[in-house]
DNA sequence: GTACATGCAAATGATTTGCGTTCTT
DNA sequence: AAGAACGCAAATCATTTGCATGTAC
């Protein structure tokens, strides 16, 4: 827990920040480097998993390339495009008096839970090929 | 989707279809070897993604380490320790009705949604450190 | 001054893939 | 016979890590 403070750890979460987008970690690398040229893209998984750790972003799994990175920090859910990769936030109420309904069924103490919803997304609907576009932006 | 029957294939799917834990490929991989010593850990792997892709065996994402298996079919929730890391599943309903609820809001057209609850097995409940033990037994 | 953080490059580890061969249909 | 699937090993790709140096406190 004793980390300092260090100009890129700032200048990543500050990029992770300042877009909607739940990029990874090679788009915020790039980003990075327009500020601060000289910024490893180690430096910037070394920053992500520290700042995972302290809660102050979110990771996003997916099975195929890298993860996605969140600084949405209060529990929201997510909803992935199958076709064109993208992930959105989604303002549904989080459900939180499930996580007490499964401690009782299980004997687990629960912490939290993730939700990811998968679907198409309004552009891709027609039916548009995964390999079309990786859409970053969402 | 023109797929033939293969001996391997049918062995893969019987080890997970036979255990009730979530294990990775690797053990996946060991098990079978012990019924057909010849079995390759690449045609696993082949297996595992087109049995996925047919929806017969579903993919559990994690971030570190490999992805974890479940040949249950229906729809059900996954609970993951994070201290030893085992997954299980939940008897908890279903809620499908989200899925309209999240096409409403969003736009999107949604097919499914997936559910994890982390938190602490009771067997880990003291504050076992992660590197104790690996259970996949759950 | 101490020891955390960085840049760089090499290493790791899970998963995929190319290729020649074997099996299913 | 055609082309799936296999075994094997090399390749890929995201992520991690060792090391020497820089920097925050």
């Amino acid at each position: 827990m004793q980390s300092r403070k260090s100009k890129q750890r700032e200048l990543v979460l500050k990029v992770l920040t300042g877009t909607r987008s739940h990029p990874d970690a090679e788009w915020l690398y790039e980003q990075a480097r327009k500020e601060m040229p000289g910024i490893s893209l180690g430096t910037v998984y070394r920053n992500l998993r520290l700042l995972k750790a302290r809660g102050e972003i979110q990771e996003i799994l997916s099975g195929t390339s890298g993860s996605r990175y969140d600084a949405t920090v209060d529990n929201h859910y997510h909803l992935r495009c199958l076709s064109c990769g993208s992930v959105h936030d989604i303002d549904v109420p989080v459900r939180e008096d499930i996580n007490a309904e499964v401690e009782h069924a299980t004997g687990f103490s629960i912490s939290h839970h993730h939700l990811e919803f998968h679907g198409l997304c309004p552009s891709c609907r027609p039916g548009t090929p995964l390999s079309q576009s990786i859409n970053l932006q969402g």
